[in-house]
RNA sequence: GUCCCAGUAGCUCAGCUGGAUAGAGCAACGGCCUUCUAAGCCGUAGGUCGCAGGUUCGAAUCCUGCCUGGGACACCA
């Protein structure tokens, strides 16, 4: 457990003991203690609403309960300097911040792994995310999944949980069947022969020089060609050829997954035969109109879905449901989709088919990644991906850089609209927020070669009881609070948490950096300690940045 | 019609399990560089938390209804 943490569960434990001293409430009486950072320094270091918790319990009115519990709490232990009562019965309590300087040394001793808890036991948990289909280029509201997802992931590991990374790649619907035909036309196009574009076309750049290089590599050996034959070497080369470059671009943009799962793999592998008939063998499907339905509505979907069509083929969910019986098939206790807004009216329907599977609804989890309003100059701008005009996480990354990107998509609740404004992203300026934790981390190694320069060689053994200013102890502080950040934000699914996080804690540095000198030729002792402090919320930090998946610079 | 998201400072957004005087960033205004990076710091100003009810000792937060904006509602994927 580290310091923070400790220090609040000895405050709990003490209230606890006030409690029944005071005689207040039995033992199991007592509700869960509840021990808060105030957000006005003027009501302490930690305070407890306990007394307003017990009011109805106890019979007694909030104050003159707070009085109680504060008479009867034992202050020499839990570092407690004082303690007060305030507004409706609040007690505050004002610590003797001393047992900060022991965040230091767990700090240092953890290093790349500070943060690390085993908040998540170890769970084994599945996370789907991106997942587009491969008929073109990424585009911003991939890039906010990629984003988004990686980051939870990331988090999610640091926080305890055994995490893979998986990708749904949807190569076996009709969206492939239309890629195969746009190569096909692109292909004669670029030989000069005739040629008809399907109108669920794709009109995009990569489709146009896919013909382009198929034409100039291989002349006009597939003009002649049966077609069916011709089609299916479309459809594998655009396949190929689309993966290749969404996975090099999720790759730049520092996404990773552990598993890239074909959709057409379920059907050579008979799961979806396999899922299809447990359902019809426990009764969930039946058949109308010469189609086989799911009875979705069983479970809380408002209408009954369609599994195999009139013209015996499947929808795209009967092969998403054998998906997700695969998924748990795996062992995962926790499976969690990042969907595209597009998707949310698609959840109660899966949820019924994990429902239906036998599986409980509370070992899905789907979030939603909302819409992405691009801005530039001020003025929204359109964008369709069917015609190709979109902008893409290759622009992004090459206009915005990656940094920006991750960090802006990263900051921001999932779950709501974004208006995303390229000019302040792409300006490098204070306007744009990563900057400010970046700038924090290279005036941090600023520092270092400060001191180097100065002949001071950092020594982690050095006296941390000269650590002692209030801008000390509140920097301190934010340290201690970076294993729990994590765990609140995994616990949450939450990434946006962290940024938040980060910013507090950039801003607690600034704030320490300007009050108070690290390298002083005057005081050998006191830069040594703080050179001790400073490493420690230079680790943090970079921690921190690196779940998000931003670089930490050295100079800026 | 049903469902989802949103409505909080001029703008973009946080706001935890309901808590104290609702917070950041940008923009505005006033200070701070002979000393570790001023992409920073300190301060000032700015809000009937969409509206109306309800629950509660206490509501931006929970519940109900309504208004406004965005989106989703295929035998497409």
């Amino acid at each position: 457990m580290n310091v923070v943490e400790q220090i609040k569960e000895q405050i709990k434990e003490e209230i606890t003991a006030a409690v029944e001293k005071a005689g207040l409430a039995s033992k199991e009486d007592i509700p869960e203690v509840i021990i808060e950072t105030p957000k006005d320094k003027q009501h302490g270091d930690f305070a407890t609403n306990m007394a307003m918790q017990l009011a109805k319990v106890a019979k007694k009115a909030p104050r003159l309960i707070a009085e109680d519990i504060s008479n009867h709490f034992d202050t020499s232990r839990a570092s407690v300097e004082k303690l007060d009562i305030a507004g409706p019965g609040f007690i505050n309590f004002f610590m003797d911040n001393g047992y900060l300087r022991n965040v230091i040394p767990a700090v240092l001793e953890a290093g790349e792994s500070y943060g690390q808890t085993d908040f998540g036991k170890n769970k084994k948990v599945q996370v789907e995310y991106v997942s587009a289909n491969p008929t073109g280029n990424l585009h911003l509201g991939h890039a906010r999944g990629a984003a988004v997802g990686d980051t939870l992931c990331n988090i999610l590991e640091k926080a305890g949980f055994d995490v893979t990374r998986e990708y749904y790649i949807n190569d076996a619907g009709n969206q492939i069947a239309n890629l195969a035909y746009s190569v096909e036309a692109r292909y004669l196009e670029a030989l000069g022969k005739e040629s008809t574009m399907p109108e669920e076309g794709y009109q995009g750049a990569d489709v146009k020089a896919f013909g382009e290089e198929l034409a100039a590599e291989h002349g006009e050996t597939f003009v002649d060609m049966d077609q069916a034959e011709r089609l299916a070497f479309f459809r594998e080369y655009g396949l190929k050829r689309e993966m290749d470059k969404l996975k090099q671009d999720l790759h730049d943009f520092k996404v990773d997954f552990d598993v890239w799962f074909s959709e057409t793999s379920l059907y050579e592998s008979g799961k979806i035969e396999e899922a299809l008939k447990l359902l019809q063998d426990s009764g969930e499907v039946y058949e109308e109109d010469s189609a086989v339905w799911f009875k979705s509505s069983n479970y809380g979907d408002d209408k009954d879905r369609v599994l195999v069509k009139n013209d015996n083929t499947y929808t795209y969910l009967m092969p998403d449901i054998a998906y997700h019986k695969n998924k748990f098939e795996r062992g995962f206790e926790k499976v969690i989709n990042i969907w595209g807004a597009d998707h949310h009216g698609y959840i109660p329907r899966m949820e019924a088919a994990v429902q239906a599977l036998g599986f409980d609804k509370s070992q899905l989890e789907t979030q939603v990644i909302q819409m992405v309003n691009l801005y530039e100059k001020g003025e929204r701008v359109k964008m369709s991906k069917r015609t190709g005009k979109a902008v893409t996480l290759k622009d992004l990354m090459e206009e915005v850089g990656i940094d920006a990107t991750r960090y802006f998509f990263a900051m921001r609740s999932a779950d709501t609209h974004l208006d995303f404004d390229l000019d302040l992203a792409k300006s490098e300026s204070n306007e744009n927020p990563v900057y400010y934790v970046q700038y924090a981390h290279a005036r941090l190694c600023s520092i270092f070669e400060q001191a180097k320069e100065k002949g001071y060689s950092y020594d982690p053994d050095a006296d941390i009881s000269l650590i002692e200013t209030e801008k000390e102890f509140e920097l301190l502080k934010k340290v201690g609070e970076f294993p729990e950040a994590i765990a609140f934000a995994a616990d949450k699914y939450t990434p946006h948490r962290m940024t938040n996080y980060l910013h507090e804690l950039a801003s607690a540095f600034h704030s320490f950096y300007n009050a108070e000198r690290v390298v002083d030729q005057e005081n050998q002792a006191k830069t040594q300690a703080r050179l001790v402090l400073v490493k420690a919320v230079q680790t943090t930090l970079q921690n921190g940045m690196r779940l998000i998946g931003v670089q930490a610079p050295e100079k800026m």
